[in-house]
DNA sequence: GTGAGCTTGAC
DNA sequence: TCAAGCTCA
């Protein structure tokens, strides 16, 4: 190995220095690593694509530029094909190997052969957790159930702090010769932002999350109380964390080794189960990578195939008043609302609109996914279509079809104190909160006393809960007696 | 082959 | 009480 051997870390969605075992591997084999991010015009004008999430990108990648300027190295910006963009890059800078973390959905892995075959491309780490494709049954076939993967999953050895790799403190420079694109400046992110890019934000964020990770100094950090305090949507209970995650600004590791610390720093049984119910999260998150890796079909098919022949309903009327928060259901508003302000949904709400989506309008579930993807910040196909597949009933380990959300009972029971609702529906802040998750019910005295008026401060239902119930157990029915004929 | 169990429910 | 059927061991 030559003294100057020079190497590219190709960064994709591992923005971040700690804990990357890309850029560790780069480092070890090379006296000088050149980071480099290559704007993919296949991703950037995809239909998933969103200008919240690019941004969002383009964000991430001026703090990672700012932490590499601050270890004497900095980002190098491509854009075009990756492939013939490393290849050049690797021309310019004698480069004679590229490392990466490993990404294993269906785009990715393509593009990554297609690198492959003009580069030595080295795959490292991985997005997930566990990499896709470990956790196994004894026969060796994927699961395709949560809970036993689950169990399979927390069998295996787990990370402990020793297994984070600490980010480098210094770094070689790149060449002042070689060029970079600036990068575009970011616009539609809201000022100030809810989610601030970067990994120094996600540390900040996981330790206000986790606490100090030891109960005597912090006994009830966010994290103890998430059992109970994730599904209301009303107060801060959630992580918050989901943004940092899908971009890698925060390894996935390293948060599951915070959840396991947490776990035995827990001061009482709620607390654990607080941890438990994280990393019960963090782990569904490696299922559905490893679903999508897999079953493939399920990007633009129902995991089930009988589902495929639903009769959805082609009422874009119905999914313009969804998209928009207009479908006078407040819980799904606020939700759909929450969305289109600031790139992310509470995942309870991202339940029950798309409940109320699928099985109250009988729209095709992959326009909803579609809508979701170009919106949230922590888009991501494999979490976001097992979402999906399994609100709509057609996925792996999915909700039967005939569990359809009642969206006032879930307003009442996640989002009691109404505060949800007035935070993303001002029309309707001042209806008092016996009211307030289903404003058509008021009698006409209260809403003159609240000043409200149905139909032209907020909309009055666009469909009836119980006939469209009706309708969606009927369609789903029909579906599968066309596919499974009886002998 | 067989029984237990299946993220988040509704009526 | 109801709503099916299928996965996993």
């Amino acid at each position: 190995m030559s003294a100057d051997r020079t190497a590219i870390w190709w960064i994709r969605r591992d923005l971040r220095l700690t804990d990357n075992a890309a850029l560790e591997a780069a480092l070890t084999r090379a006296e000088r690593v050149l980071p480099t991010f290559v704007l993919d015009p296949a991703i950037l004008r995809s239909a998933n694509a969103g200008p919240g999430r690019v941004a969002f990108m383009l964000a991430g990648l001026r703090a990672l530029d700012a932490e590499l300027r601050a270890r004497g190295s900095r980002l190098i910006l491509r854009q075009g094909e990756p492939a013939a963009e490393l290849a050049r890059l690797a021309d310019e800078a004698g480069a004679t190997a590229v490392f990466a973390e490993a990404d294993a959905s269906p785009y990715a892995l393509t593009r990554d052969r297609r690198v492959a075959e003009a580069l030595p491309l080295e795959l490292w780490g991985s997005a997930s957790i566990r990499p896709v494709g470990q956790v196994r049954k004894a026969d060796g076939q994927p699961y395709v159930v949560f809970t036993p993967y689950g169990r399979a999953w927390k069998a295996l050895p787990l990370p402990g702090p020793a297994d984070l790799i600490p980010a480098p403190a210094r770094l070689a420079p790149a060449p002042e010769a070689l060029e970079s694109l600036a990068l575009p400046e970011a616009p539609r992110l809201p000022d100030p932002p809810s989610f601030p890019a970067g990994e120094a934000e996600a540390r900040r964020r996981l330790a206000a999350f986790a606490g100090a990770f030891d109960a005597e100094v912090d006994p009830a950090p966010p994290i103890a109380g998430y059992a109970a305090g994730r599904d209301r949507m009303d107060s801060a209970g959630s992580s918050g964390l989901s943004p940092y995650l899908r971009w890698g600004m925060l390894s996935a590791r390293e948060a599951a080794v915070t959840a396991l610390h947490a776990w035995h720093a827990a001061a009482g049984a709620a607390a654990r189960a607080g941890a438990e119910a994280w990393l019960g999260e963090l782990i569904w998150r490696d299922f559905y990578a490893d679903v999508l890796f897999h079953f493939p079909h399920v990007v633009d098919r129902s995991f089930r195939a009988d589902y495929d022949r639903v009769a959805w309903s082609d009422d874009t009327e119905a999914f313009e008043a969804w998209t928009a928060g207009r479908t006078g259901y407040p819980v799904v508003d606020a939700g759909m609302r929450q969305l289109a302000a600031s790139g992310w949904m509470h995942n309870r709400a991202r339940m029950i609109t798309a409940s109320f989506l699928v099985k109250d309008l009988l729209i095709d579930w992959r326009w909803g996914e579609h809508h979701f993807m170009r919106h949230l910040l922590d888009g991501d196909v494999a979490s976001n279509n097992g979402g999906w597949q399994w609100a709509a009933g057609t996925g792996t380990d999915a909700a039967p079809y005939f569990r359809i959300f009642n969206p006032v009972n879930q307003g009442q029971r996640h989002d009691p104190s109404g505060d949800y609702i007035r935070r993303w529906l001002p029309e309707l802040a001042a209806l008092p909160t016996r009211w307030i998750h289903q404003p058509w019910a008021m009698p006409e005295r209260e809403r003159r006393l609240a000043g409200f008026r149905l139909g032209q401060d907020y909309p009055a239902p666009i469909v009836d809960h119980r006939a469209a119930r009706e309708r969606t157990l009927a369609a789903y029915k029909a579906a599968r007696e066309r596919t499974t004929p009886k002998p």
